[in-house]
RNA sequence: GAGCCUGUAGCUCAGUGGUAGAGCAUUCGACUUUUAAUCGAAUGGCCGUGGGUUCGACCCCCACCGGGCUCACCA
């Protein structure tokens, strides 16, 4: 990497060069990256964007130094099941397991072990689906096989700390019983948050009671017996662990910051993190599980490829951006042109599509034609079924088709959907005058009866003639109010594509239907 | 209260120190037995305001104004 190039880098590489400074401070030559997953959620939109990103950075960092990697999918499967979620099954079953380890509670879609490994394998499935390199990593066997044992002891030895930095954040009720440090009930399985009456260093345990019972109890802080609360944890987890990068939006900057400050008291440099903007819904809301606003993944890959995702999550991730529908062909242009300029680039390590495919953009990438222009053509035609699109793309690619051209055949795929379900139903279909009502009625007649009589080479020519003859029969002035006729009260637009052409790719057969669809609404509309 | 983002063409937004850009919209033109996707061109900007740094600032620094979000219970 040149010296020149350097003030021009994309923000994957700029991270992987902190990530790189970090690992030469300490003397590493290998990096660990991490990404974290609360218990409340399934997959969203947000982990699709946090691994794409963190997926970036470490293989920038690759591409810069040629240092191994890992990155660490982490899941807080130990968190205490908190409230129940709004879309399972079950839900009076699951109301006997609140406050306990999201592992020790049953699956309520009584798929898996425990809620807890029904979340992580839905988590697991999903970022495989998008072929993520990543290493699953579960709290809850971590703490229980003892790999954070020391790190535990540690956080132990340096409680009344780690508390002194916490408390000034807390407000008056909870931090009178703040402790890092969760018991879990040794007879009731629960995750406790009591005050802390001793930590006891030698033993490598806290003395807390029981608010319920009176009862006093000693539980290890090793081995499971107890987890750590959410800050200390992340801290926790980064010292054990020496990771050294992560990053998280922006509404947990308050906890990074607490976090870096409790791994410093432990004696260790936190790593580097970075801070991404939040996703809004088209009203500016911060995008949230529990509301259901904005974009879901699913709803996005109805519309667009998987690309076009990772092209919207690639560009500038600390600016606040929308996520609704109205983004989708705007990214998934700017990936396909993205896939253009890396290819024309001498150094291809700015763009996006670099990134997007991992250093290696496949062969058969990117589009001859926009998302944009086949939305245009999608709506133009009415187009419902792929065959329409390549007929009227043949004309000016003569061999395309889905083997030819495959990312194009998925475009075209998506371009119907987005037609369908954003486009068409906002169209506006114009009634038929009294004129039109009769021009529209012979057409349908004629194209029952059959066009083999009037001239033309193809059956497209001779629909074509016989449009045209309709529109003198009945004696439109001009004649392009005729056609007008066909594209406002047929098609719902004010201009259309030749119509003997239209007739023959869209079929006779439906488009008498769509005649008599149009008849019949002014019909009842009347 | 603390913090983050943001202000550039009518709209949506690119643009990290060297002559202001794209898409859409608008207008005109080309192509087509009438009509489309398309193609060509034009129009359109005190780059929020005021200072500073610099040979040079949309860009860096400071202040102000406007728009918006997040966190202050849990994770």
């Amino acid at each position: 990497m040149s010296e020149q190039t350097s003030n021009q880098l994309s923000w994957p590489f700029r991270e992987a060069e902190r990530v790189a400074a970090r690992l030469k401070e300490k003397g590493k030559t290998s990096a660990l990256f991490e990404t974290g997953y609360g218990p409340s959620g399934l997959p969203h939109i947000g982990t699709f964007g946090e691994v794409a990103r963190t997926s970036w950075v470490r293989r920038a960092f690759t591409e810069m130094t040629g240092l191994p990697s890992r990155l660490l999918a982490f899941s807080d499967d130990m968190d205490a099941l908190r409230k129940i979620p709004d879309n399972v099954p079950n839900k009076d079953m699951l109301k006997a397991f609140l406050g306990k380890p999201l592992t020790q509670v049953p699956d309520p879609f009584g798929t898996h072990d425990s809620f807890g490994a029904h979340n992580n394998a839905r988590l697991r499935a999903f970022l495989d689906s998008f072929g993520f390199e990543y290493e699953f990593a579960s709290s809850s066997d971590y703490y229980l096989s003892g790999k954070f044992d020391d790190a535990l002891l540690h956080v132990l030895a340096n409680h009344d700390q780690i508390i002194e930095i916490i408390r000034p954040t807390l407000g008056p009720e909870r931090r009178a019983t703040y402790s890092p440090i969760l018991p879990i009930h040794p007879r009731t399985g629960i995750v406790m948050q009591v005050p802390i009456e001793r930590a006891d260093v030698a033993t490598g345990s806290v003395i807390w009671v029981d608010p319920d019972s009176g009862t006093r109890f000693e539980t290890a802080v090793t081995g499971g017996a107890a987890k750590l609360q959410w800050k200390a944890d992340w801290a926790m987890r980064w010292y054990a662990l020496d990771v050294d990068y992560e990053m998280s939006g922006k509404d947990l900057i308050d906890s990074v910051k607490l976090s870096s400050a409790i791994v410093r008291a432990l004696g260790a440099e936190p790593p580097v993190c970075l801070t991404y903007e939040l996703f809004l819904d088209e009203n500016g809301q911060k995008i949230s599980k529990s509301k259901g606003n904005g974009l879901s993944v699913e709803q996005w890959l109805t519309y667009a490829p998987p690309e076009s995702l990772a092209q919207f999550m690639f560009h500038a991730p600390q600016r606040a951006k929308k996520l609704f529908f109205d983004v989708i062909p705007r990214a998934a242009d700017d990936y396909i042109n993205g896939v253009v300029g890396a290819r024309e680039a001498t150094d291809p390590h700015a763009n996006p599509a670099w990134h997007i495919h991992g250093g290696n953009i496949p062969v058969d990438a990117g589009s001859p034609i926009g998302f944009t222009m086949l939305l245009n053509l999608a709506s133009v035609i009415n187009a419902d079924s792929p065959e329409m699109l390549w007929g009227f793309i043949r004309a000016y690619l003569p061999n395309a088709n889905a083997q030819t051209y495959p990312f194009l055949g998925q475009l075209i795929q998506y371009a119907i959907a987005y037609n369908r379900d954003f486009i068409a139903p906002n169209k506006i279909f114009r009634d038929a005058t009294a004129l039109e009502r009769v021009g529209l009625q012979d057409l349908a007649a004629r194209l029952a009866a059959g066009f083999a009589d009037y001239p033309g080479e193809t059956p497209a020519e001779q629909i074509q003639n016989m449009v045209y003859a309709v529109g003198k029969a009945h004696q439109f002035a001009p004649l392009k109010a005729w056609f007008d006729c066909l594209y406002q009260v047929l098609l719902g637009q004010m201009e259309g594509p030749r119509f003997g052409g239209f007739v023959a790719l869209y079929g006779v057969e439906r488009t008498i239907s769509l005649i008599e669809t149009a008849l019949a609404r002014e019909t009842q509309a009347a």
